[in-house]
Formats: structure tokens, sequence, C-alpha cells
DNA sequence: TCGCGTTACTAAAGCGGTTTTATTAACAAT
DNA sequence: ATTGTTAATAAAACCGCTTTAGTAACGCGA
């Protein structure tokens, strides 16, 4: 019963050629010439027998795996509520799919970065990969820099060698709370996208004290908070915010997805967003405008984040000696309603 | 400079043994015993040079490619929105990790789905794939039958010999219908979270109208409008029904994305949930007891619906004669905020 | 006629593993 | 002493492709 499989032996035989000849056609080499006759035979042939290239085979011969890694280096836990997944996945399908690649998604437990970098490229499962929510002081990719695997980053990093991909967190941060500085408001608090391990919440974080340094507002530590990257996060760092009785009219939250939460404490609180509060949020993600209220904030293009990283590795897999390129895409700052003249509240 | 890459023939030289010797211990095989002298031997050459087998190589000589696909049939531009993935991915990544396999992303154009399953698994990229969401008369997945090729739906679809995962949408559409009908609604709108090409959307429509007919409530068409998947089209579904000017007082929404964009529509007409309009949504989204209000819904397991999918599969693929299972999880029904009794609303 | 360069193709050697079959040594049994 | 078994390892074949190094055939100028 077992049918066997069809090689390129079988395509060879039945154009009566050499396995050789099916390959150059298969590929289309250039250097060699074969004739248009014998190229429409073994394309026949190739169709009649419904031949598919072994990609394992071609992958040992060529020494590419025509494949690259989407590495995740947070707990499945989190990858569950990681907001910005299917716009990454997206945006990385479409031009994998263009350059006849595949995509891997690999999870590296964190106790063992540096062991399972090493071993998905050595393994040659891929010849590149693409590094999700980075560390700051990320251990496993400073030896990776080392191992001179193709990679890039999709994050801000100080001082690494490894291309990356990110717009100017810092920078769309400190605008975001300009925004808030601009209406007014000169007590605003703010709430993290996660713990400042991570280099995104770092250089958010940076970015409001910027601002605030700016127009001379004195950084309050007791104004800020750190949320875990999901909803249940945003709620409870709202929560103690608000339970602290301090004084704020608004606040800058370094996430969509752990605004949401905030803005859910905030109405259990009996308060309004903006009438009470003003919330500007980061991210921008797909149900941002649609929730209550239309939430201001910066809209990260995610998708085109995720295409150059693709194109970047894609270019370093090429040329292994091409330089690491830093990537800035541009963001913008929506207006919606989760803002208000500081005048104009209730208070 | 090209560091030559370590083969088991170097481990093997280093040892002092065979390759055959290597790969017995490396793949701990059981009828043929190593001395525990050679095993150390070869395992520590193994950790001296920074062995690691060449999964290609592997892949090919065991005819098993370690690795199983995630297929997805909608286009890119439609994953951006699909809330579900990163649970999917999630929980497919929580068995594959454990399983030593990887996982493969793969999007199949609608045209030549057919193609693209068949090249797949011939090249033998993957050894099975898990697919999502089918539609209703999908030639592709009828082909995939006859293919005899490891596979799973997570979806329903009738009549089918492909193995499937889900829960049971009609049902689960029919108690969440029941529920608005049990606070006394007779006038019921519902928006589909899709066209009804999609099995789920069909399904969740059935439900609906068993509902219905359960209670001796007629069936009206014009109470019904389809959206398609995201937030923006439940808006414009909602916007409709709502100027179409006729009677409800609550509406079923098949999917929590789009509720999200339906009760903005809502307010949009200055009305409110649940005092102008009661609504329950479907999926229970990582966020919908964040927005406001907190959506009454039904609850899908979407993380062990995808972990079962794998095990499914994974049977599948040890054992190719296995019939095909078709496994139903549970669903609830989960009561917050977003439906009042028919009495108590303003009206 | 000979040599030489093209053209169109092929034989054979990898790629780096696994697996079947063979080999050797040790030891027990006859 | 001879044979048979078994344990431990090795040799070699194989998986299905790419790619290098040819080779046969042909035309062409000298």
């Amino acid at each position: 019963m077992a049918k066997k499989r069809i090689t390129s032996q079988d395509v060879a035989d039945l154009a009566g050629v050499s396995r050789t000849t099916v390959s150059f056609v298969i590929n289309d080499v250039k250097q060699y010439n074969i004739s248009p006759e014998t190229r429409k035979k073994v394309q026949e042939a190739i169709k009649e027998l419904g031949y598919v290239p072994n990609a394992s085979a071609r992958a040992l011969a060529t020494r590419s795996a025509k494949a690259i890694g989407l590495i995740m280096n947070r707990s499945p836990q989190y990858i569950l509520s990681d907001t910005f997944l299917p716009q990454i996945v997206g945006g990385l399908l479409s031009v994998v799919n263009q350059h006849q690649l595949s995509l891997l998604v690999e999870w590296v437990d964190a106790e063992q970065q540096v062991e399972t970098y090493r071993k998905l490229i050595k393994a040659k499962h891929i010849d590149g990969m693409i590094l999700l929510t980075p560390l700051l002081d990320d251990r496993g990719l400073k030896e990776l820099e080392s191992l001179e695997i193709p990679a890039v980053v999709m994050g801000e990093l100080e001082d690494s060698n490894l291309s990356s991909v990110d717009i100017d967190n810092r920078l769309a941060a400190e605008r975001a709370v300009q925004h808030l500085i601009n209406l007014g408001h000169r007590k605003i608090a703010c709430v993290t996208n996660a713990n400042l391990a991570f280099s995104s919440a770092f250089q958010r974080l940076a970015g409001y004290q910027d601002a605030l340094k700016d127009a001379g507002i004195e950084f309050d530590e007791t104004l800020i908070r750190h949320a875990d990257f999901d909803p249940q996060s945003g709620h409870d760092a709202m929560t103690s915010l608000l339970d602290q009785g301090k004084d704020f009219s608004a606040v800058f939250v370094a996430s969509d997805n752990v605004a949401i939460g905030a803005v859910s404490a905030i109405k259990e609180h009996n308060l309004s967003v903006p009438e009470d509060l003003s919330m500007i949020g980061f991210d921008d993600l797909p149900w941002s405008k649609f929730i209550d209220p239309p939430l201001t904030t910066i809209h990260l293009p995610a998708l085109q984040l995720a295409q150059n990283a693709c194109f970047l590795l894609l270019e370093q897999i090429q040329d292994k000696d091409s330089i690491a390129k830093h990537l800035r895409l541009d963001f913008t700052l929506i207006d919606r309603k989760s803002t208000a003249p500081f005048g104009k509240q209730k208070q």
C-alpha cells in the first residue's frame, strides 16, 4: 500500500533525461543551457507524475533551509495575550511567501536561550531569525552577535550589533506625553507596558520622563506603575494608582492592551475618560478605535515593522557580510477621544 | 574563514568510534546496547565540539520532518485581525515543544489550496497539518481527505473524514440566544461573525434560528447582518441594522471581535448597552471582560482546542490508520454586563 | 584533416544523517 | 578444540537532491 514517493529520478526516467537535467530545469540554472524541447519534456513529466521536490534533500544539498524563524522568548502563557502576533505573523508571511520560504515559529525558554538559538541555526532548521520583545540586558542576544548568525531584532537594543527594526519608542512616548502636556495637564501618571527589563518598557518610560523634564515637571515616582502586557495587569496597575488617592489628571499607558484594562479600572471607580482623566495609549491595536472612549494613541506600524524585519533578514542571509542596520520607522499620534484639555475637565 | 560545520563524523573521530555509534547514542536506540564507556566518550565529544545534528539530513534519512504546519487559508489581510491566533499559536507551541517538533506557519491562497496542501506534505516540509477557519464547502479539504494526509481541522465540517476539534457552535449559539430569550427578549437581531461560507458562521446562525424556533419566535431575515471577522465590519453591520429603523431589543453577535465594533456603533447612535439594547457575544477574547460594558458571551476554549488539535494530529502521524475523530469541547456562557431583562430596559 | 570551442547534456560525488547488514571478540556450550 | 551465541561496534547502503567535472556531438577556421 505504501505508495512510494516520486523522486527526481522518476521524472528523469519518464522524460528520458538525467537527474541532473531535471534539477537544472527545476531550478532554472542559467549557466547551463538546456534545449527548449528537453525542458518541455521534463516539465511535462513533472506535471504527469505530480512531482514535488523533497525539501529536506534540497536543504541538505544546498545547505540552506529556505526557512526563517520567528523566535519568541516569552513563555507560551504570554504569547496568548500578544496582541501583535497576528500582525507580525501576517507581515512576515506576506514577504516570506513571496520568496518561497517557510516561516517557523519557535518559543525559546529564557533559561536556555543561547543554547536554543545555536541549535536552531546549527541544525539548519532555519537560515536566520527574527527575535521578538527583547530584554534590555539580553545575554542571549549578546551571545548571538558573536555567533554571526543572521538575525534581526524587532525592538530597540542599545549598543547591539544585531540588526533591528522598531520605531523610536522613546521619542514616541515623549510625543504622547507632550500631547497631554499641551492639553494643560501637569500631573501625569504612567503605566508601563511591562517591567523595565523589557527594552520597550524602559524606552517608553524614558520618553515619559523626557517630556516631563522638557516641560519642567518634576518626576514623581509614586505616579508610576508597571503592567505586564495584558489588560488584567493594566486594570490592576490603574486600580493601585487610583486607590493611592494621589492627584493626577492624565495618564500615559504604554500599551493599548494594558490601557483597555486601565480604562475598565477607571470606570469601576466611577470616573470617566476623558472627563475625569485623560488617557493616551501606545500601539494602536486593531480595536483601539472601537473601545469607549476611542483611544488616543501612538500608532505602531506593526505590519510594516515585521515586513521590514523580514527584508533586513533576507538581505543578511544573502550577504553574510552586510553590516547591521537599525531601521526606525515612523510612528504617528492618533488623536481620538480619550484625551481632553485640562481646563475642561470636571475634576 | 568559513568555519566548517561539525558533523557526526567529527564527533566519531574525536570519540574514536564510528558514525553509527554516534547515531545510536544520540537517538538512544535501545535494541543496540552500547557500553557505558563508549556512550560517555561520545557524549563528551558532542559536548566538546558543540555538535548539533543537522535537521535536514535527519529528516531526509528518517523520512519525517519532525514538524507540523499551521495552515491558514485566509489571506494575510485577515490574519492581521485574527484575534485567536495568539492563543492558537501558544497552544500548539506548548505541545509541539514538548515533543521536540517545530511549528511551521503557512498561508495558502484560496485559489490553489489543494496544490499547496499537496506540496507541503509531499515536500515533507511537514508531517501533518492543522487547518484553520474552514469553509463549509471547502473543496480543498475534501481533496485532502483522499490524499490520506495527517490533518486536523479546527472547526466543524459536515460529513468530513478529517479529524476535527471544535466546540458545538450551533448549540452554543442556541444557548446564547436562549439566554436573551430567557431575559424576555423576543425581537432579537443577529450579526454573524462572517459570511455563511464559513462553517462557524453558518453554524452559529443556525443555532440562533434553533433558539428562535424553540421559543416560537418567527425568523425575520431583516434582522440579520453578516460581518467579516473584524470590528469595523461589526460596526458597519450594526449601523445598518440600526439605521433600518426596525425594532429589536437584543442582538446576538457571533464574535466578540465583531461585537466590539457593534457596541461602538450602538453608542454612536446614542444608545447604550444593555439599557437600550442587550448584546451577547461569542468567543470570549482576552479583552472581552474589559470593554464597556463587559461582554456577556460564550467562552471558546481556544487554547485547549489548539492543544487538542495538536494531540490528535500527533496521534494520526504516529498511527496512520487511526480513524478520524471529532472532538467537541465544552463551551460556557459567561454572564457579564451586556445583557439585561427586557422589562427593565428603557425602550 | 585536425584541433578547438561551443552546446547540451550526464556521471558521479557530495550534503549529513539513519539503518541494515557485517564483523569481531568474548564467552558458553558441546 | 570446535562451534554457536551474543554483545558491541563498524562498514556500507541509502534518503533525494545539487553541483562539479566531465563527455559526446557539432560546427568552424586553418
